[in-house]
DNA sequence: CAGCATCCGCTTTGATACTG
DNA sequence: CAGTATCAAAGCGGATGCTG
């Protein structure tokens, strides 16, 4: 990319985030955690695969990813976020924070996959980290099922299906979402075609028994 | 530009905000506030003035920015954000944030604005914000001063000298930044340059008489 | 002068095909 | 699996011209 050539923060971090595609590399590479090449492709759909090798190496050069040679027996190449790029966390989070209203309107003909639930669901749950004990949700939606746990003071999510989740949501992304965001009771949703089996009350923001503070 | 076409907030809103030039025009209506097109263009340095009246119909067709015909005797046009496009400040503090790290490296050929120290500022000194009583503080540096006032819980900043500032610090905006962020003390900038005059004690991370809870 | 629109050369992107 | 190579189309940057 052109640099813009100004003296300031955000032109600079654009100079080195502002390419088309570079921040949803960031975005798999933040909720999948080291990826293959091809993994990447399946997570950014409709990227040209000459992009993404021309977009990995400027990234590279510019300290937000690494690529590791993975060891024997897999023999593949990963590429992994550096600290530097496990920072853009926050930012990325506010942005989702900002987009949540543009999720409203129906995907159409845009393509999901499941792990991009990953991201809102850190986000809307954010509130509800101190749960205890902590829940355990299974999100299926989209390609692949994913799992969140709340509790503990964070939230992390994990690609697959829960072992004993509290919750279980089955429903379109958008459906999910609005339950996540908190803008839609699990009722609400239900009766718009979500299918939920579990306690209801996992969803629920912060309804910890002992109430502090 | 062209849609990324995936279901998800990150590139839905990348899909308004990810064109070349468009995150820093928000930059310059955050800062600066409504604006005229021939003022936004003097804070792009760079961007092409076909680009600009581009930029500024897309970020209306968003619903980002609107134009507002100034009243009789002005007789111009004024560009200004909506609620949603002002709603972006948390994201774009969060890429200050980020950037910071960049700014060390010298300006070198790089162009600079005095009020682009107003969003770092409120960055840095957002942590300060309860002092009591507030400080004002002057910057100077680049092409016009900017006055930054701390206190009552919030950090405001606007164009101009300061009426009875508390602290005007004067030097290349690397050092004012340095000192902003708390990583340079005023001793150690005014050994590599910079000049003040004032309260030194302004600066200080959160100097409250009284402490609280 | 403020706020554009047009034109033109160059760079970037996207789609597809091919390779170690 | 992890990319190159190629090429058409779109976008960008710079200059200039137009209009109230």
């Amino acid at each position: 990319m052109r640099s813009y050539g100004q003296y300031c923060a955000i032109s600079r971090s654009l100079d080195l985030i502002g390419d088309r595609w570079n921040l949803l590399i960031v975005r798999e590479l933040l909720v999948r955690g080291p990826s293959r090449y091809t993994d990447l492709q399946y997570g950014l759909p409709g990227i040209a695969t000459n992009l993404l090798a021309d977009r990995l190496r400027q990234l590279e050069a510019g300290g937000l990813v690494e690529r590791e040679d993975a060891p024997a027996p897999i023999a593949t190449t990963l590429f992994r976020l550096t600290a530097r790029g496990e920072a853009l966390r926050g930012m990325l989070s506010e942005l989702v924070r900002w987009g949540a209203d543009l999720m409203v309107e129906e995907p159409g003909d845009d393509a999901f996959r499941g792990h991009w639930l990953a991201m809102p669901a850190e986000v809307y749950l954010a509130g509800s980290a101190d749960r205890d004990p902590p829940v355990t949700l299974e999100l299926r939606a989209g390609d692949e099922p994913w799992t969140v746990e709340v509790g503990g003071g964070s939230v992390t999510t994990r690609p697959g299906a829960g072992e004993e989740p509290d919750l279980v949501l089955e429903a379109e992304p958008r459906l999910i979402l609005g339950v996540l965001a908190g803008k839609l009771s699990l009722a609400e949703a239900a009766a718009l075609g979500l299918a939920y089996e579990g306690d209801p009350e996992a969803v629920l923001p912060a309804a910890a028994p002992s109430s502090a503070s």
